[in-house]
DNA sequence: ATGACTGCAAATACTTTGCACATGT
DNA sequence: ACATGTGCAAAGTATTTGCAGTCAT
């Protein structure tokens, strides 16, 4: 039953992880709240100092323990587009990662059909459990980056 | 014309290269000889103790260099599955990718119909060059690894 | 001839780990 | 009560960079 929305963050949040038997603490309410508040696309680095600011005596070791976790119990996408630094988004529904190859920037792109696993030809006895999809290519126009290139 | 077939793997490679100003070298060969003579997902590090058996000089940041090159003039793809090295395919056929959440394998999947542009909702300023389709599950009931679960 | 490429070693970036203490259930 | 989580510092991977010499064009 699709009842979570009538849950406060911090309850959500809290039963999520319990589900799989992870701890509600502090520190992942934090991180969580931080990747709720902002839909972009932080690295474990920016979350860090973006966590730093509601909770100050966080570590950069717990904020990569607090990401695996809410990752773990799916309130968290972990998105890596390339060699160098996980990036980590908080919108659950169904979408793609578009990355512009030129600014770096990661956007959101809604899918107009749900991926479906039946497009792709796993062998039968594979279990597909998620798709990633991203795209490459350039942002905008209008991006001051990319007009460089 | 797709006259490409034609040309032996030396030939191709280094008009590719050119095709971008970047120059055919003995390591570039050798690494794409590496990467197309074993159509698995070796990291980079995989690929350096591959390369030296018939290139015994090499180094690493040679080999960083050419898979560089390599993925530059299109001969090879870079596969980020997560957090982790990269690793390369010399698959260039549209295809996704199947990774394994227990062993860690990754396997190349078919897909029934190409990837198209127009099933995602990206905006017309966008430019899309590329889409990665990476899928996450559980590879075989026959797996090793797997079924210690 | 010249700039791009190579090999080496050192530097950086990203992530994980060990341990003593703290906290959630 | 006790396992799990935290903070710190140190270690471990993965990747990049600076530089002097080499090679492709």
């Amino acid at each position: 039953m699709a009842t979570d929305h009538l849950l406060g963050s911090g309850e959500f949040l809290s039963k999520r992880l319990a589900e799989k038997g992870l701890r509600f603490t502090s520190q992942r309410k934090h991180v969580y709240e931080v990747l709720i508040s902002q839909r972009d696309h932080p690295t474990a680095e920016e979350v860090f100092m973006r966590t730093k600011q509601s909770k100050p005596e966080i570590s950069m070791a717990t904020v990569y323990n607090s990401l695996d976790a809410l990752v773990k119990c799916k309130v968290v996408r972990q998105v890596n587009v390339d060699r160098g630094a996980a990036m980590y988004c908080s919108n659950m529904n169904a979408h793609a990662h578009f990355c512009c190859d030129d600014c770096g920037k990661v956007f959101d792109v809604n899918l107009k059909d749900s991926p479906r696993v039946p497009e792709v030809d796993v062998p039968s006895d594979f279990e597909v459990r998620s798709i990633d999809i991203a795209l490459h290519g350039r942002c905008s126009d209008k991006c001051e980056e990319c007009v460089q290139n």
